[in-house]
DNA sequence: AAACATCGCAACCGCTCCAAC
DNA sequence: CGTTGGAGCGGTTGCGATGTT
């Protein structure tokens, strides 16, 4: 049984709010605070339900609003926030003061929705619209293999590399899909890695790696599999993801790159974690790793050279770690 | 000028979360 | 531990304003 809207139960007045309601609700607000908003009108001597009290105050009476339009600072703003937020509104708004979710909800939805999309670029994932197209086609082949195969020797070159930021991710590994893959262009440290196990590499295709140290709590909710796929899916596009990602007040994915030195990866970070991220199941708790000796490894993730990983290690048990307690 | 379409915004609705009991 | 109710969130709707035919 679904619960009454507030508004059914008594005769109260729905719709646009007048002059002398805005009054005297701003006038209760003013003088004796918010308190409880289900009292809040009866105190008030309006004939209202607290929720639209509520929704009043916060979208239209507070003081604090800015209100007019949105600046070019707000507008860029609010798209890189969605990027990486998707349609969390309330955090969103958190991050512009005077603004509300409700305006921004509607700014996006009427303007900006249509201004990205006559940029060719897809609102939902903020990637190019042809290169969306190009993804889904991407997933439906890998949905269809639904194999990686992961060179456990590769675990224990993470160990060490992670800040203090709670670790959710140790490495992550994901074929290189990017047909341009070439391992020259990673910077010296990789490198050295990388020819270090060339032969692995070889054998195992076009591995790109990189530790992701942390997954900043989300405010709201858990990071279940359908967060962590839409919010992190796009993060990684962003030019300035580095500087939106290391404010542990927003979700967000910290990459650590091999060395100090990160710019090197610039170009293979920003391209292939666009691939990795199709791949939110890509992933092996670092406690995991750094207890398990590599045999032991294997029989809880399968046989990580050469086994089928996603068979040993199914999308619903890992989700079931990405949720936070 | 009138009819119709579109847009933008304010407000509502239904849902989840969470604290209190 | 289950129930209840308040708070808050995101999606949707309704309506006035504006644009187009």
């Amino acid at each position: 049984m679904g619960r009454h809207s507030c508004s059914v139960k008594q005769k109260l007045r729905k719709g646009l709010w007048s002059p002398e309601e805005d009054e005297k609700l701003c006038n209760y607000i003013t003088n004796f605070g918010i308190g409880s908003w289900s009292s809040v009108p009866k105190l008030a001597g309006l004939q209202r339900c607290g929720k639209s009290c509520r929704l009043r105050w916060i979208n239209y009476l507070r003081p604090d609003l800015k209100r007019g339009m949105f600046s070019q600072d707000e507008e860029d703003k609010i798209i890189s926030l969605h990027q990486v937020l998707g349609n969390r509104w309330a955090q969103i708004a958190a991050q512009l003061p005077g603004r509300t979710d409700n305006e921004i909800k509607n700014f996006w939805n009427s303007s900006l929705k249509k201004k990205l999309m006559k940029q060719g670029i897809d609102p939902n994932t903020h990637k190019p619209l042809k290169e969306n197209q190009a993804i889904k086609d991407e997933e439906n082949c890998t949905n269809k293999t639904s194999m990686l195969q992961i060179p456990s020797h590769l675990n224990e070159m993470a160990n060490g590399q992670f800040t203090e930021s709670k670790q959710v991710f140790d490495l992550l590994f994901v074929p290189d899909f990017q047909a341009n893959s070439n391992p020259s262009e990673y910077n010296s440290e990789v490198l050295a890695q990388y020819h270090d196990h060339q032969s692995e590499f070889e054998n195992n295709q076009n591995y790109v790696f990189c530790s992701v140290s942390s997954v900043t709590k989300l405010e709201h909710g858990q990071m279940t599999e359908t967060d962590f796929g839409s919010s992190s899916t796009s993060r990684m596009s962003s030019s300035n993801s580095s500087n939106m990602c290391s404010n542990q007040n927003t979700a967000g994915i910290q990459i650590n790159g091999m060395s100090e030195n990160s710019e090197a990866l610039s170009w293979d970070i920003e391209n292939k974690m666009e691939s990795l991220f199709q791949y939110p199941y890509i992933g092996i708790k670092n406690e995991e790793l750094k207890s398990s000796p590599s045999q032991e490894r294997d029989q809880l993730y399968g046989n990580t050279t050469s086994g089928d990983f996603m068979s040993n290690y199914p999308l619903s048990s890992l989700t079931e770690e990405f949720k936070w307690g």
